[in-house]
DNA sequence: TGCCTAACTTGACACTGTTCAGATTGCGGG
DNA sequence: CCCGCAATCTGAACAGTGTCAAGTTAGGCA
């Protein structure tokens, strides 16, 4: 039950080794990665540790020594792939609408929604102290899922590239902060999915407060 | 070297014992959280520990547990005084102003000042997890600093209290965020008393693009 | 076929938070 | 004055953590 991959039907292709083989995993980072990725959905970011993952992939303690070097090695692929994950919902938020406003809008609750739907992720992404903060490829990732805001407000305010910048801070902050917020249960509890939908019309009145259809700042 | 208080000259008030008796330490709640606050400033949120608190107050590791039950209720008893202060942080801000669109301005400097200053401290104060976070006087401290705010908002944007509670919602997210980003280094390097500035610049930035001086919505 | 090397295990170490029985202390009541 | 008792703190233990060095296995190439 605790293993995400049940053998449902060996895979054909013959290059796949068999999945439980006792040395040589075979496809150990995807399966330490996985594993990590299930218990940040269940116990948080609070939860993780690096036995438990190696226990849910099936090899001991000291393996994922040998892929990632150690917990931030392991954390920061998860959080590359949190980024990348985040990137492609706020792509997708925004494709679905028209107008700069309207795309601003839907990107501001694809951010909230993706930090209260994986809070375990989302927690770790931001969570620099437990990665690798100056990994390259991290740092991509991150700076890629801030582009896809950046991109969307250069074409709402226009104006300078500093003002843009300003603008795009602005922005993010105000969804980052209110999806901490909301996740440190400040605007109410999110046991239910009342209350989940609840804050998330608060969201939608934050959103149109500051950034109000016939924007003067425009 | 590792304990704070050096008996420099032993008090001669009568009533205070001397720092450093054997049992019946006398003052070990008080030296426990400020060794616990010496620890964030020192190591960070992510720091912190039980033991080192125990040894820095010269007290066993099973110490604490008297008086705090165990380590969430010690890091409860922190993140109180860490709400009271910014909320006294917040109270000066505005109180050196006049006008409240200036009131709030000081209050998001000081709240993301406050952030900056002390990491630990206020990472702590929002990691729920790690704290007794249904903690009646916990709540209490929490929503006192927030109303320090709203007090502020109301003022400023008049209208419905549906219409303040958004519009202080929105404030708290923007300076939240833009603390907890700004942390992360997502808006550049803190190490530098140099970076700092720059960043609090930008923050200046965001707050007149956010709440313009003549704001159509105020 | 045989061997080399990457992949993984084993066992250990220094930590952590928490529990529990017992030692110590000082305060209040006689 | 002193003595019992409750509050306070210790010491040792336990289960669990991340990481390291050294040993073992097996896949694939010569």
């Amino acid at each position: 039950m605790t293993k995400p991959n049940a053998p449902a039907r060996a895979k054909p292709s013959p290059r796949v080794p068999k999945p439980e083989a006792g040395y040589h995993h075979g496809e150990l980072q995807e399966a330490l990665i996985a594993a990590s990725e299930a218990i940040l959905a269940e116990h948080g970011a609070e939860g993780f540790t690096l036995r438990e993952a190696a226990r849910r992939a099936g090899v001991s303690p000291a393996a994922p020594s040998h892929h990632f070097g150690n917990a931030q090695g392991l954390l920061t692929e998860v959080a590359i792939r949190g980024y990348n994950a985040l990137a492609g919902a706020l792509r997708d938020a925004a494709s679905r609408k028209q107008g700069a406003r309207e795309k601003l809008h839907a990107q501001g609750l694809a951010y909230v929604e993706f930090a209260l739907r994986h809070p375990g992720r989302f927690q770790m992404m931001f969570a620099n102290k437990r990665l690798v903060a100056d990994d390259s490829r991290l740092r991509q990732a991150s700076r890629a899922a801030g582009r896809e805001f950046e991109a969307i407000i250069a074409e709402l305010v226009g104006g300078t590239p500093k003002e843009a910048k300003t603008a795009a801070a602005a922005a993010w902050s105000t969804v980052h902060g209110f999806a901490k917020l909301a996740l440190e249960e400040k605007f109410g509890s999110l046991s239910s999915e009342a209350g989940y939908r609840e804050i998330m019309t608060t969201l939608n009145h934050v959103l149109n407060y500051l950034w109000p259809a016939g924007d003067a700042r425009r």
